[in-house]
DNA sequence: TTGAAAGCGCTAACAG
DNA sequence: CTGTTAGCGCTTTCAA
């Protein structure tokens, strides 16, 4: 079923149709109306891949994901998707489950089908991903890195779309100071490649040691993460019993461990305060409440796509967007506090 | 940069480095040798699109899915992907929000990029759709229908990987059942789309009738469903206070009415016994521990992908792949019952 | 408003 | 083992 027998049967040649198909106000109404009855008739699909051989346009957006399992980044894609809804654009997904010379792969092998844009997760990556992209983008291909957005500026073609994780680092021990503790810890993930978390940590750190403070860093264990959440507070509680105030890589560390400190007849905040990251849906529920940092895990994916269809379709568009974090303080961290939403 | 630029500079024709690539073994060893010089010296990748143009073999599989951002679909998707990794095929994911309309719209755009097999998910759609599905069929292209496996069989080039949710619901009744209830409810879920929780009501229903019980059938708001399932709890505690035993269509109604339960007093399992489906990261966590049933999620992608290879690679398959869902007792139905995983 | 010719980058079939 | 010829389904440019 190609485009020669649509034409056949309306009593005109290919190119009309192809015509019709692309700019329909160019073709006789009464030509148009004969194809579309043929079309219809036939159940017409247009080859996507040899019109875009022919025309060396792509409509295809590939998507590079450490894990699509992790639902804060499952919300990510599903904002992606919607936003490019109605936009004629498809997205080709690639999770790489963390493994950077999976990356590169996984790159390799999209860069054969000729994408209009990539988006990849983060800033850092291999030499040869770095590579490969700065190729991309010289061709003209806009490269986005979601999830994350620091200086120093990247170059043109580059597009920035998420927050800073070394603020985000810096808010959470900001907001445990605020709530007076001196005493902190942060639990960092033990996923080597989880690059995002450990500038959380460092941004922590830094905050606390600016404030003349000195913050231990533990790794949480790899495995179940809420497992890995309940280890890390034990260990903790080994290692320096002193800490009142503890912040954590991700909410279901944080959740492990609040579970943990309650069975050991801790009081939370009272005892220990807990904060986590990511506004996971369940740490509403509980009591008390986890307080948290939320990324803005849907809007990244949204904006993503706005600033995508704008860049293909006008050509011009932002090269960079900031969208911070929210505060979420529940009762993990403030005694008698309302969840502030 | 195309297969002439390599060919050039190898001293060879196009036909040469393109067999090369595929089939390398029927090129000289010396040829092949400056070919890849070549390839490396240029950073040759090849236009995947003209390929299969050329050759009329399509590498992308398409799978549409009601909503990625749900991690009981994110962990099949997952499991997709990296079953495919390897393979040469690409996955292109339409997440169609359980919109039965949009559906139909992402299957025809998907179509157009003809994919070597499509993956839809369970067996209701819209009939347009059914009737695009069996043009693909006709066409020597495979449907896999996934998260769902019920009689009566489907006609040859369909193929079905999932588990009968009826079967499950009644599999729920029986539990209950067991563990000595009589009054039994199940809080369905409020997604009119949702065809397979219904599904999973139905059997529940039945199952309670065959034993001489009569189950009433709520169902929940649409929103936030943890507190979904807190509404749910408390309507049925209006409407049937008699029941000592519910389950959901989900594990967060199941521990939104958990918790509503344990703040309102009640005991659990003494006063109510709550059982859930899905089997969600949490449920094992919090006190009591979530008894529920767990489908296979990651199994599901698993095992399609390894089916879909076998039909794309060799031609043959199984056409049908039963994954049953575990029976998990934890602590909301059984008292004094270690988890049973 | 419609058509003819040429070609996108690659591969199938056959020939050498 | 390598090359030639033809063509996948569509779009571009130009001409009618």
């Amino acid at each position: 079923m190609t485009l020669h027998d649509i034409a056949a049967r309306a009593g005109v040649t290919r190119i009309t149709v192809s015509r019709y198909l692309r700019e329909p106000e160019r073709v006789a109404a009464e030509t148009a109306q004969r194809v579309q009855q043929a079309i219809d008739a036939l159940g017409y699909v247009p080859n996507v891949q040899a019109g875009q051989l022919a025309s060396g346009h792509s409509r295809l957006v590939a998507a590079l994901i450490p894990n699509i399992g992790h639902s804060i980044f499952a919300e990510t894609i599903q904002g992606l998707i919607e936003g490019l809804d109605g936009s004629g654009y498809e997205l080709m997904l690639m999770s790489y489950a963390y493994s950077l010379e999976r990356e590169v792969e996984q790159l390799r092998a999209v860069l054969g089908w000729h994408p209009a844009a990539l988006i990849v997760t983060g800033r850092q990556h291999l030499p040869a991903t770095h590579h490969l992209l700065q190729q991309a983008v010289a061709h003209g291909t806009p490269v986005f890195q979601i999830w994350d957005h620091a200086r120093p500026k990247h170059p043109a073609g580059w597009v920035q779309v998420g927050f800073d994780h070394r603020e985000v680092g810096a808010q959470m021990a900001e907001h445990l100071m605020a709530c007076g503790h001196r005493a902190l810890a942060f639990v960092d993930s033990g996923v080597v490649e989880d690059f995002r978390a450990h500038e959380r940590a460092q941004g922590f750190v830094h905050a606390a040691r600016q404030a003349g403070l000195v913050a231990p860093l533990l790794n949480a264990n790899l495995g179940d993460p809420t497992e890995a959440g309940r280890a890390a507070l034990h260990e903790l509680r080994q290692a320096h019993p002193h800490v009142r105030a503890v912040a954590f890589a991700n909410d279901q560390f944080a959740l492990g461990a609040l579970l943990e400190a309650q069975s050991h007849g801790l009081e939370v905040p009272k005892d220990l305060a807990v904060l986590g990251f990511g506004d996971f849906p369940l740490g509403a529920q509980i009591a008390p409440g986890l307080s948290t940092l939320r990324p803005p895990r849907v809007e990244i994916g949204r904006t993503t796509a706005e600033i995508l269809r704008q860049r293909l379709l006008h050509g011009q568009s932002p090269t960079d967007c900031h969208l911070p974090c929210a505060l979420v303080v529940r009762g993990s961290t403030a005694a008698n506090t309302q969840a502030k939403v």
